[in-house]
DNA sequence: GTGAAAGCGCTAACAG
DNA sequence: CTGTTAGCGCTTTCAC
């Protein structure tokens, strides 16, 4: 490893104070064309690269922000929820000169000590919190030590004073219900998801809204709230496959599901869309790869991330700004996966 | 933003010197019992954290590695092997007390700029780089600085002195292709990838060399090495299945085109395994929610991480190290995508 | 055993 | 405009 070359050195070398060399490095304008030029070229043969623990030291900042990953990495390693929203957030920081720093823990109370590591050892000028669970600790923890940060998701405990970044899930099922009633379904289910989580409660919530204005009924049987996995995905769809009165339009919350779904529709011969409509939550590039042209939600991932980041900068420059709420729209990507019901299908119905 | 509680806090209140702190906090022999008790009494009355750039300036040491993700962001998007390798990489750091620092940038450019500024600004203690590709500044940057670093893939140019972990594909090929001509099959393809990619020429070779020893022959129009979408892997399918000898068995070198094809071949009715096997690179739990149970090659990424880290680990402790290449061995798991082929078959073969 | 002092590489008053 | 000085919070000789 080359030894590197100090402020200092650059200084003897260009005969001038390390202060001036520092400031020419920070184009500081009460400095001499002259001299700047005389300093600049000296840093360039030396090869001089700034030590950004020692600027970090005397500044207080570290230009870098903190990532919290719950132990979700092994949730979303399925969908690209994970690698896109860093991308967004990357893309951010990239601009701003900002790194990225990771939590490695995998268990709460080590993914919680590593953020105490990067808020108390100072690596981190502020952290983004990717989904938000209950009975967290970091959140509160972060809330005490009046560290800014921002969180992806909806607060799940009412606190306030959280600036958080999320979609309007309540919306986006409503438009996508709206959508699918548009068509002509009257019989709509709503498939996968644990209520727990805010994302699907509010989803279900902008269901019963649109089933409700349009004077749909919705029977119980066609919500099924299961955990992500393939026994119980197939289960539920056997289930509502075996209705006496089947759906003939599927709301589904995960690309996952919505594969599973296509696969037993296929093995059944049902035909997606003539026979049944399929729109799915969470749209990704993957979805070109299957055979059916699934219509999906988009939840904008990427640009949840880069707001995120914009989000923190903000608190950073102003610790004391206001907490706020940030919606990224959602969008529908219409492709083929439903089908306008037809008059003959009507009367069947 | 509290204030932080610093060594000559501390050791104000203890009345003792600020070295003696540091030195209790360091847990040195040279203490008495007796005065470390009375310290970590008011450390921890204080709620004292180590201030890491402060230490890091002094020590030249940051307790954290760097991870280059090249613009792989967007390729991995699509399977899990950027989180995965993340998670592996996350899971030996943690153990170290090692935090993780991803680039940012999206270009070459910017990213080699990420990382001459994490080991030129000495914000990382060794770099693990995702991925080898040719014409890449990266890795000659890191052998010119003498920085340590290891490559999870395999070096393209030949340069010396890299250690990089990878897997060992030419003997996945092979073992997986023996697998498939072991069932009975004579025709068979190979499909995906642009040779550029070690990965892929490894695999091609490996498949050749298991068919030759198997005396099968191998026509060109049975290789598709293709760029990764949907329009070139329709393409590169339709071919194939179009071909008077049509193969009777695909190895496949990713999940994508692996759900592609069974797309195609659903379409066409054509069954897997009844009719056609198809063995897929690269497992993923996602296969799981897939209506055909693909056999697929595991590469253990999760592995390739955790090795790789280690490594990078070893060269820190001991710059002067050989370099060395770990390989990570690959797991054929056998599920229903393939069948032996019948006499019934055989016969018209 | 413990304290005093120097210094890691940088920035930021304060002089001049 | 530029140099001098004094730290940031920590570790580390070197004394005592």
């Amino acid at each position: 490893m080359k030894m590197s070359v100090t402020i200092k050195d650059v200084a003897k070398k260009a005969n001038v104070a390390p202060s001036t060399v520092s400031r020419v490095i920070h184009n500081s304008p009460t400095i001499s064309e002259k001299t700047k030029r005389k300093v600049r070229k000296v840093l360039k043969e030396m090869g001089y690269h700034m030590n950004e623990n020692a600027r970090n030291l005397v500044t207080k900042s570290t230009k870098a922000i903190g990532i919290v990953m719950k132990s979700s990495a092994r949730e979303s390693l399925y969908n690209p929820f994970f690698p896109e929203v860093i991308r967004g957030i990357g893309d951010f920081c990239n601009k701003e000169g900002y790194s990225l720093s990771l939590t490695t823990g995998e268990t709460e109370d080590a993914i919680f000590e590593d953020v105490v590591k990067m808020v108390q050892g100072r690596r981190v000028d502020g952290m983004i919190v990717l989904y938000s669970k209950k009975d967290d600790k970091v959140v509160p923890y972060l809330i005490k030590q009046g560290f800014p940060f921002v969180l992806i998701g909806k607060p799940s405990t009412n606190l306030s004073g959280i600036t958080f970044i999320d979609n309007d899930n309540v919306q986006a099922a409503m438009e996508v219900s709206e959508f699918v009633i548009g068509l002509g379904h009257k019989r709509i289910a709503f498939l996968g998801g644990s209520p727990e989580f805010e994302v699907i409660s509010d989803r279900l919530m902008g269901y019963q809204q649109a089933m409700d204005a349009a004077g749909l009924d919705v029977p119980q049987e066609y919500i099924k709230l299961i955990p992500l996995n393939r026994t119980d995905g197939l289960k539920a769809i056997d289930d509502l496959l075996g209705l006496k009165e089947a759906p003939t339009a599927f709301l589904v919350m995960d690309l996952l599901l919505g594969v599973l779904l296509l696969g037993v529709l296929a093995e059944k011969n049902m035909k997606v869309p003539q026979q049944i409509s399929v729109v799915c939550f969470n749209h990704s590039e993957f979805i070109e790869f299957l055979s059916t042209p699934l219509t999906t939600v988009d939840i904008h991932t990427h640009q949840l991330g880069y707001e995120a980041a914009k989000c923190v900068f903000d608190l950073i420059a102003n610790p004391e700004m206001m907490e706020k709420n940030i919606r990224i729209p959602t969008k529908i990507i219409k492709r083929e996966s439903h089908f306008a019901v037809g008059e003959e299908l009507k009367r069947k119905m």
